[in-house]
DNA sequence: TACATTAGTTAGGATTCCTTATTATATTTG
DNA sequence: CAAATATAATAAGGAATCCTAACTAATGTA
């Protein structure tokens, strides 16, 4: 009886496309740990740390709060708060306060944050370099296909994608004779033009 | 003055295919840092410790050695060293003697071992399932991207790939008038055919 | 035989990331 | 409007990660 699950053994990937995709995808994903353990050492800061600078350095005040973060990185808010004390304590953010909510604070980066996360944002030169000698056609072809599978990991509750296409409120599929549109831009999309980290998104429900 | 590199400024990722596939690729590294994180738990386990069995689960005697498994996971050797010790004292692995260096040990899952190994290796199927969907055509050039990618990474030092045909002394770049061709199974290989993970493996040097 | 290399371990330490419990503010609802 | 509930964040405590540096023991080389 065999095991038609074996994504792992080398004989499976031998005959199995599928299978072999999800190990070029683990090893990307070794990729993205170590490049990230990498930058830490530069920085003296945790990969954690450094994804956090990196995520305020591109997105607005109201995605700066703890939770925001928790969801992001799919970690507890214990372990987030922690983090961000340490962060503080380097001196690379600050927190303000929250008019609308004295709950909460709106994280910022220092002058200091901002100069490091934008020096170890670039970490991703890394991957994003062997990208360029893809076919533009295929590119968008890599792109959907990888959306397509953060799709279903988010359908499925794997990862929580905060800000993408297919949880906006201002999302329609299949509208005016458009596979992909967007009521905010009231464009159709081209699948290159679909968005993972959209400034405009609006949660549904 | 525009920062090129800014692979996570939502901005860019606007405007630049490259960015977004980097920002893809990274929710799914996302993805699998959770998966093995519920299996770890599940089996009261880390998610280096799964990672582990499941290695070790498919790969020969002479690849299961704390050295090759230091080397797989890009970590040092004391990191693995205290985890294989915790395996052990789980009753999941055991060391063997190794007749042909006494310095050397030869890992073995227990019984108990391999069974965790093979349910943990399922999480995999989270992120195969979607692949499926997938034309066979677009699946091989996804394939041959992200080897291309991975490629670029073991060239550049960022991660070790043991096993993937690009280092192997068995391979030959345009041979017989085939772009990749095996000289141990002396046969050309198609893009869908390239291995990342192959027992046949032999080091280049 | 001496020297250098390699496999692996030990020791010590900063950090991760969790769970549980607590405080303070906001929201809901009877 | 007061009471109950929910939410944002933190505190405390603990197991585990993963490192560096220093070490032992076996192997390879000159």
């Amino acid at each position: 009886m065999k095991n038609d699950s074996a994504i792992f053994d080398p004989e499976q990937q031998a005959s199995n496309i599928e299978s072999k995709i999800v190990v070029a995808l683990e090893r990307i994903a070794e990729a993205f740990r170590v490049l990230l353990w990498e930058q830490g050492k530069e920085f003296s800061l945790s990969p954690i740390q450094v994804q956090a600078l990196i995520f305020l350095l591109y997105h607005s005040p109201g995605q700066a709060k703890v939770s925001k973060l928790a969801d992001e990185f799919n970690m507890t808010r214990p372990t987030i708060s922690d983090m961000v004390k340490s962060l503080e304590q380097k001196g690379l953010v600050e927190k303000l306060a929250e008019p609308e909510d004295r709950r909460s604070h709106i994280l910022r980066l220092t002058e200091k944050g901002a100069g490091i996360a934008r020096r170890a944002s670039l970490f991703a030169e890394e991957i994003r370099r062997p990208l360029e000698q893809i076919a533009p056609g295929d590119k968008a072809n890599l792109l959907l296909q990888l959306i397509s599978i953060i799709r279903h990991l988010n359908a499925a509750g794997v990862i929580t994608v905060q800000r993408m296409c297919f949880t906006c409120a201002h999302y329609r599929p299949n509208h005016h004779g458009q596979a992909h549109f967007c009521a905010l831009l009231n464009a159709g999309l081209e699948n290159a033009d679909l968005r993972l980290d959209c400034p405009e998104h609006e949660s549904l429900a």
